[in-house]
DNA sequence: GTGATGGTTCGGTGCCGGCCGAAACAAGCC
DNA sequence: GGCTTGTTTCGGCCGGCACCGAACCATCAC
């Protein structure tokens, strides 16, 4: 099947060479399920233009589908993937883009501030988060980037995650992500990801409308206070 | 100039979705400078193929150039590049490549074995050295991919490394490197590109032939023996 | 100078693939 | 049963780009 590297590694990235395919991705970066149409309607073409798209992409081994009734659900095949999209999407270049109206520069502000990638947060308090634990000394930054034994017992006692949940898949518990606005690493992983279930569980953090947006509640503020030394996000 | 994500987005892969500009790139993952010439042969395309190509890949800022007499040299513009095209190449399906032939197939066992990865060690050796490592705690791998404290002072009192070397870039010191052969991850970022040097430098490692291959020899087999408890490579 | 070699520029060709609209399916709703 | 809505399939159009060869330019050797 798989011929010689190189021809797979075009493969590969020839699936996000197309910037209807790579607006897709983006936008599934929120880690939910859409259906073709709303994904079409994002990247702007036509229905049929999408149905082509998302055949590409899922026998690719980017995306997979579930199909309910008359609905094609389609996500991220996995936390390795949006990895792979967000590396190269930090790799672009420094993106100024300066939003144009009212109603884009404070959707983007918002998304500057806080927001969810993929499974973990990022944004101003993804990396505030991910500062604070570090000089509680709960994560290692000097050496690479990997919790300390105080951080793995801080958050299965403080934050009251499950240590089974913490260990069980082959994905490594902290790794960081490079964020692309903040140009900044922040705590992705399994840890990563289940401290941001915890936080919306708790409603400590609630997303804003219906975009990757995040912002910080009050019973938040105070919690994470008392548990960290969080500063304010403007 | 840039204008949205997306289409930033797809212009960055779209450099790799190629197969030509693909073997390119893979074959500059050895770190040194090549001439025009020489990847158009590699390749398999003509000099002036070669020359487009090239453009693209320059002044999308993958590769960077340098001039001397009749000849272009070319390399990767960086190790955050060489890091996204082996990520990207990590994503590739376990690739099974059956090579045939002989001499294929006894240069693709020198691959496996050991090999440099742009400026760190790859391959089996370099796995087993990271395994070693690991198990002499000097690197923690249980909650991501760090330098102990020991593992620091192992680095500048064991193998003589200068601290300021280690700690002078904004590159993280240590990260993981997923192997797209063992699948295993390995040591990376300056402290794997230092420790690379520095084996090579004391002929504890040498290169094989003119490909990315590198064996051990008798003196590093034993240095490292001494310093490491690292089992042989078959 | 002449000749050889490495690299680039420039036409020209051909194919791949992204796009749409129209029509066909399929699943719900009445 | 009909009507709406979400999705797919099928032609057909069009642009982009990967490729080559031939001519041209630059550097080195003599």
């Amino acid at each position: 099947m798989t011929m010689n590297p190189a021809f797979d590694l075009a493969s590969l990235a020839a699936l996000l060479a197309d910037q209807t395919r790579a607006a897709m991705c983006l936008a599934l970066l929120d880690g939910r399920a859409w259906t073709a149409g709303e994904l079409a309607a994002q990247a702007g073409v036509a229905p049929s233009t999408a149905t082509e798209h998302l055949h590409r992409l899922i026998s690719g081994g980017l995306l997979v589908q579930r199909r309910q009734g008359r609905h094609r659900y389609v996500q991220l095949a996995g936390s390795a993937v949006a990895q792979l999209i967000e590396d190269l999407a930090a790799h672009t270049a420094p993106s100024r883009t300066p939003a144009r109206g009212l109603r884009e520069a404070t959707a983007s502000a918002a998304l500057r501030r806080g927001r969810t990638c993929y499974d973990h947060l990022a944004g101003r308090l993804g990396v505030a988060l991910t500062d604070a634990m570090t000089t509680a000394g709960l994560l290692d930054q000097t050496g690479g980037f990997a919790l300390t034994p105080a951080g793995l017992t801080w958050l299965t006692d403080e934050l009251g995650l499950d240590p089974v949940d913490l260990r069980q898949s082959r994905r490594p518990l902290a790794r960081g992500c490079l964020d692309w606005t903040e140009r900044r690493q922040h705590l992705a992983g399994t840890a990563g990801a289940e401290v941001c279930r915890r936080l919306l569980d708790n409603q400590w953090l609630v997303k804003v409308g219906s975009s990757r947006a995040v912002k910080i509640t009050p019973i938040g503020k105070s919690e994470l206070r008392r548990l960290l030394e969080l500063p304010d996000i403007d």
